[in-house]
Order: C-alpha cells, then structure tokens, then sequence
DNA sequence: TTGAGTGTTCATTTTTAATTGAACAGATTG
DNA sequence: CAATCTGTTCAATTAAAAATGAACACTCAA
C-alpha cells in the first residue's frame, strides 16, 4: 500500500473539478458537488449519502438533485436500502451537454425570440418614418444571430454525439 | 407621425433584451446594459453618454467598457469632444463569440486541463493498487469531454463566420 | 396508530457578486 | 499654475443568489 495515495484528496479533487465546471455554466456550486461526488462513486448514493459525504444540507441536496434530474445528469438507480432512493450519474457528454442546452439554453433562445417579434411589431407600427432604417438592420441582425445559434446547436450535439 | 411609435421604448426594451443575453453568459447586468445602449445608438458614445442615458455610476461604466473593450465587444471611435473616448459596439457575432471564447471560456477549459494532469500524476502515484482502474477510466472519461471541447471550438467559431 | 425514516418546501440567514461614490491621477485649457 | 474635465481604482454599500434548517407530508413497519 503505498501511503502516498490519498483517495480523499483524490476524489475531492475531482469534486472541486466539477464544482469549476458548473459555475461556468451558472449552475450553484452545490451542484457540482452532488455531480461530482456521484460521478466519482462506484456505487449509486442516496440523498443521505450525499449529505453525509459533502457535509451539505439536506435541503441543498433535494434541491441540488432535483435540478440535476431535470438536466438528465443523474438518474435514479437500485441501492441496497429499498426505502430510499438511489442515484447515479450519466456520464454520457452527449446526453449532458443535450440536457443542459434543452432545459437552460432553448428556453432563454425562445424567450428571446419572443422579445425580438414584439420589437418587431413595435417598429413595424411606427411605419415607414424617417431614420428607422437603422433600427430595422439592428433587428434584422440580432435576428440573423438567433437563427445561426438555431442551427449550430443541433450541429453542436451531433458531433458531440460522435 | 404615428404617436404610437416610443422610441425610448424601444430603446429601453433593446437594452433589456442584452441584459438578459448577458445574463446568460454570467457577465453583469450593466455590462448588457452598455452594449445595448451602443448597439442602438447611431453614433458613437462617450463614457458620460453612457452613465447619463442609462444612470448608473461611473464607476460601473468604466469597468463595463473595460471589461467590453478586453471582449472585443467595443471599440473606440471617433466623436465630437476630441477631449473624450467615443465608443461604438462591433455587432460581428462571429467576433464577439470568438472574443468571448477567448478570454471567459479557454481559459476555464486551460485551467480544467492542469487540474486533469494533477489527477493523473495523483493516481499515476498509487501504482498499479487494486481497484485503482474505476478512477482510470473516470479520468480518462474527463480527458474525452476536454478534447471534444477543444475540437468543438474552433468549428463554432468557423460555423459562425459563414 | 404511533414512531422512525425519507424527502420536499420555503422563510430566514449567509455568502457572493455587483454597484456605488469618493479619492485620485493625468491631461488640457485659460 | 489653478481650474476643469476625463477616466480609473477600490473600499464600502447594496443587491442577488445560494445554503440552511425547521416544519411538513408521506410511507412503512411494529
């Protein structure tokens, strides 16, 4: 055995990895705990597990996985206890960088396409004035950018999914 | 003129429109405040334009428009007062993404990187032990999503300069 | 039906990030 | 040089986001 490996280091490193990564991705940092301490277990945890391990609360927990489901980043899982409940993480970049975009990225995408139709019809409704030339090259521009961000993200998750 | 047409409406809700944009990328709300107001404006501005039309500090201005210039987001321009800096926003998305990439994404991913190649030597240390090959294939998994990414990038940039 | 185990919710607290505003440095002008 | 104008910096304040923990609901088992 040699002394020098030190899993707790080991594995709390990998957790502050992972808590990096998803403040990049504007997600709080104890989500990147949770993902992080079941992305480096052998063994699906419970929400108790987690708790004890990350020294968190068991709301932040609750809170933290739910988020995490709904990104599709950890599923639930058999554990040896039959009440609780399990988890385990996908692993999958295709199915996480999937996940992330559908349920953080197309929303606001959507929203902001609505705010562009509404400027839109409020520039529309000023009518052919004087000067607004201007103005309707800036829409059609932030136009042309939400459509080239339309595109390039199904292009995005099929090469990921490569 | 249509009275229904309310320019600082219009204004107003274009500046609104890069906050939340901003927002997504976790840069300040002033920051998307100052990009906007440049965006629609048709000439150039000032730092004192900018506090003056939106109210906010000095303080806040200035650090925005650093933080703008160093994305690549604005530049310098000519204006009347030749005492002042005037500055007008580059509306190419290929250069603002590319800027963005630059300076708030490959240095996160350079950073990740390091604390890969820690992990490694970290494991690397331990020997061959038993039940060492979990974490092996962990981290080999991570080496994967950095690589992919570093890959991705640059044909994101060249996708969007079509 | 009572008691223990599990998990969620949400008002409060804590922490983190952004903004302000005053002090400052440099440049320009009279 | 004195007065004014421009822009930056940074300590203090304010605002926003995240974490906590207690109350609660539900389930199961004795």
């Amino acid at each position: 055995m040699d002394e020098r490996w030190d899993q707790q280091d080991f594995e709390g490193r990998i957790i502050e990895f992972f808590c990096d990564g998803v403040r990049i991705l504007g997600l709080p940092k104890s989500v990147g705990e949770l993902y992080g301490l079941l992305f480096i277990s052998r063994e699906p945890l419970s929400l108790n597990d987690l708790v004890n391990r990350l020294g968190m609360s068991k709301g932040s927990a609750s809170q933290g996985l739910k988020m995490l489901r709904a990104l599709g980043a950890v599923k639930e899982a058999e554990g040896d206890n039959l009440r609780r409940s399990y988890f385990e993480p996908d692993v999958e970049l295709k199915r996480l960088v999937g996940g992330f975009i559908k349920k953080e990225v197309r929303p606001h995408l959507a929203s902001g396409d609505e705010k562009l139709g509404e400027l839109k019809s409020l520039l529309g409704d000023s009518g052919p004035s004087e000067g607004a030339d201007f103005y309707e090259e800036r829409l059609e521009r932030l136009e042309r950018w939400s459509k080239k961000a339309r595109i390039v993200l199904p292009l995005l998750q099929k090469f990921l999914g490569s």
